[in-house]
DNA sequence: ACTTTCCTTGGTGTTAACTCCATAGTTTAT
DNA sequence: ATAAACTATGGAGTTAACACCAAGGAAAGT
């Protein structure tokens, strides 16, 4: 496969494919004889993973290291290592999760008592005792 | 309160304060006479939902968009156009949630099937035609 | 009174993650 | 057979969201 359709499907640029592989979010794909990348299961694999990190909020470096060690094939242990870095990344995940739970709820409660908490701040009834109160929620 | 303790209030630095205000994430802070920013409660109480959204993942400029129809008093239905950014963010933030969702559970399969996956990379076990299925969970 | 610590503005620097460009070779359609 | 549409590389440009710095005042501690 080309690199244009397989920007196209994941909805990426060319751009962003060749990024991808020049900084070693991805390993190297291979090339046909005229030297363009000829995109196989395993590379689409790598650009599914690497699209569903990003969009998990995972940098790219993360991802880079995680490729990296991905293929250090000769040392042992790598695999355990490239687990860690799904462990921990899952880890970061899940509090991100959670932080953005509770906005979700501060701006469904900021939404539900809009109108008074405009009242209070015309009304300059808030000093900074207050102030955390004012958002506190229940 | 002084631009120094704010920031330290919020567990920010006395540069971002000034580079909120600068670009309108939060309105203009009042000054002493010697020109020092003097920051009040409705000032604390901006930066506080400012940090909040930039927690939840919205762009300095959702921010600013929010900010700057909160100042523009004068016209009326300001606060019907203030409740509905909050709800359209809202509504992002769901969005946002749910993908988050999937990705933790893609990296929770991920991680659970991590070397039966591995083999079948190496073993090249996979075409494109089951790339989806590699993926897909339970 | 003076040293330290704070404040101001205006501007430049930084990092991440692309994105675009120029130049040149290749494949495809008519 | 030639124009259109693709590909390659190397490098420059862009955007977001700050962070840093210099020069010059102001405030607070001793």
């Amino acid at each position: 496969m080309n690199i244009k359709r397989a920007a196209e499907m994941f909805d990426l640029t060319v751009d962003t494919l060749r990024y991808y592989e020049r900084v070693g979010v991805i390993p190297p794909v291979s090339r046909n004889k005229s030297g363009y990348r000829d995109y196989g299961t395993s590379d689409l694999n790598w650009i599914y993973l690497a699209k569903n990190l990003r969009n998990a909020g995972l940098s790219i470096e993360s991802l880079i290291e995680f490729a990296t060690l991905a293929q250090l094939r000769e040392s042992q242990n790598v695999e355990d290592s490239q687990k860690q870095i799904l462990s921990d990344q899952l880890e970061e995940l899940e509090e991100k999760l959670i932080e953005m739970n509770q906005v979700r709820d501060l701006l469904i409660y900021k939404i539900n008592t809009y109108d008074e908490h405009i009242a209070k701040f015309k009304s300059g009834e808030m000093d900074s005792n207050n102030i955390e109160k004012l958002w506190e929620r229940k």
